[in-house]
DNA sequence: AATGAATGAGTGTTCATTCAT
DNA sequence: CATGAATGAACACTCATTCAT
């Protein structure tokens, strides 16, 4: 697994990222990479070995942005609410920071057709769930976390949330009256992030 | 505005539905199509004029789907809460049972790159958003909902935590041990449904 | 050979000889006729057979057109060279009235392609020639007219200044300022007619 | 504005060259066009973008030829009358020695369908046409030429009668027994030329 | 007698990839 | 090592024609 990429390559990997992002996998063509990062069309086969392989050596060479790390975090000396509004705020402030790669990996892995690497981003879910169940944990035995919290679907409703409104950009950003790109950012960094944390917060402490 | 299909037309659409669902728009060709479906390649050309307007023969002879039916609901003799909870499996259901359609809808349109019946969609989204206004407007003068919701991050939720989990179905199969379709299906419709409507029940009532 | 068509028939053989003559053979679909006529696609090979027996039947149907009538002319008592430019005056007007048969045939059947009917053609051309050959012989028999004239030459000589003219006709238009549909006409019948009579009557009469 | 054309790029242009004067654009196929160039289908949309901008290619590539240059011949210390005979000589065997290249401007462009270029056809036009009207002038100065010449149409008699000739190649080259190419090409070289010069001596000195 | 439905072959063009240099 | 040239396969689409009714 290749992790040192020359300049060429690099630029390569970003205008693709950005390209695949923009318009899909099958929507984007090597031509327009190429003419986009201004290589050669032979390029991209010639470094990466194939279309579908660039797609591969984008998510490896992100695959440490798409590491949440949560580490750190569950051993910070927080109380378990605290660590949950910690840690949403930091997966959308990740996941948004990285929107490319999360909208490409959303799009090109959902479907069946494309299998590459899904072990990966299987095991980059599972870690993420493995560390927020430990924070639950701890809230539950702790009393302040009500118990049956199904956990695969807290992270669910933290990032469908993000993803969701992400996906219907041009629609909230009409409704919404977020007119540049950063009353966009400023929008999902506090009121969107602010949501989801109070969601989770309730779903977490409500007494039904 | 053709609305009435006949037989193979209609054979054409569903492939075409579960196709572009499945590899996306882009990633389908007429070929892949005219294979499935049984008909000659020229057909699909022949019958609506180009992919594009298959694509769009497609979202329209969805129309009926696609337009959830609330009226009804807010006028039933209902409190908010049960009127939310009714219509979050409302949602969820209509919303599931037509997977194919909204999953490209959400796909095809999120990007900049298709156009075509993108007022449809929002005008859609923004009668979605009016009526769950009413009931929580309703809910909110009768004491029962907390002030300060934002009605259209709740829509956000409770679409967004749906499609995450239909997105990352694979994955979700594969950890909550739903073997077939049915499994899937019933997962959905109880516990992923009861946890949305926790959510947002939790979310509207809670005191902070 | 048929020649009784029923009016459906001559509807569609009168857009097609415009269309051909417009675009040419290969530039005009069935369709374009169809639309343009106002008939069914199916009714072209149904009523001719193929594409190629409509391009055969238009000239069939124009054969009278096509055919230009010298023989009444030569028994007029006219003096050879009146003759002559009476003749020209014909040939002119009669070519000019069906512009759209005459380019066809000319684009058409220029090229080794288009087989069909050749020899129609050939025969029409030999008859005219023959009809020329006759008052050109006369009027050298009657010391009007010089040796040596090459009648085939003459024949190409008043057709080519003809056909050259309209094959130009946008460029001759805006040179000559003839901006109506009228005033080109006008133009052909009288300053380009005299042209092409003065120029033969020249050849015919000079003493080098 | 590109001239410099590789090998295979030239042989391209040859073939389509002729392919188009035979069959007209429309009736030859960019696989006609690979197949008798023994080149790739793909390599004419390669190098030339498409199938129309090959079209631009062949008609600049063939600029000098078309480029009729009479500006050396107007200064040559010759009497206006000769001035003529060599002018037609040096139109017909340019045009001659280029047929593909006119026949194939004088089908495409005649009709209103393609109008690539047409103002670089048109420019030619009237650049010929100012040349001749000079020597026209001189002549007429000099009392060697009548009045009332309408050079336009000067020009028209002379192309039209070599295109016509050409055009019906086929019946001429059976009714005057011209059973090869060379036979073919000397007749109009000697004859025609001859033919030509004659009538326009005759049209410009002729006393009516 | 007339036609809507249907089709296989063909259209120009773009695709990801290969290869000689 | 890097790349311009080249290619076969596939693309969406249109063609003239056929055929059941």
């Amino acid at each position: 697994m290749k992790t040192d990429f020359n300049e060429k390559q690099i630029q390569i990997l970003r205008v693709a990222e950005t390209l695949f992002a923009e318009k899909g996998f099958d929507g984007t063509s090597i031509r327009d990479i190429a003419k986009e990062a201004n290589i050669n069309i032979a390029m991209v086969s010639y470094y990466f070995g194939s279309k579908e392989q660039l797609l591969e050596a984008i998510i490896l060479n992100r695959a440490v942005a798409i590491k949440l790390e949560l580490d750190i975090l569950t051993l910070e000396d927080l109380d378990p609410l605290q660590k949950i509004h910690k840690l949403i705020e930091l997966y959308i402030d990740k996941v948004n920071s990285n929107r490319c790669i999360y909208k490409i990996m959303h799009f090109e892995f959902s479907s069946s057709q494309r299998v590459t690497n899904l072990q990966a981003f299987k095991e980059l879910k599972l870690g993420n769930l493995k560390s927020l169940e430990t924070i639950i944990q701890d809230g539950q035995d702790k009393g302040i976390f009500r118990k049956n919290i199904i956990v695969p679907l807290l992270t669910t409703t933290i990032l469908g949330t993000y993803f969701h409104f992400h996906l219907n950009r041009n629609f909230f950003q009409d409704l919404l009256n977020l007119n540049t790109e950063e009353e966009y950012n400023t929008y999902i960094k506090t009121t969107l992030t602010m949501h989801i944390q109070q969601t989770i917060k309730a779903l977490l402490t409500y007494e039904s």
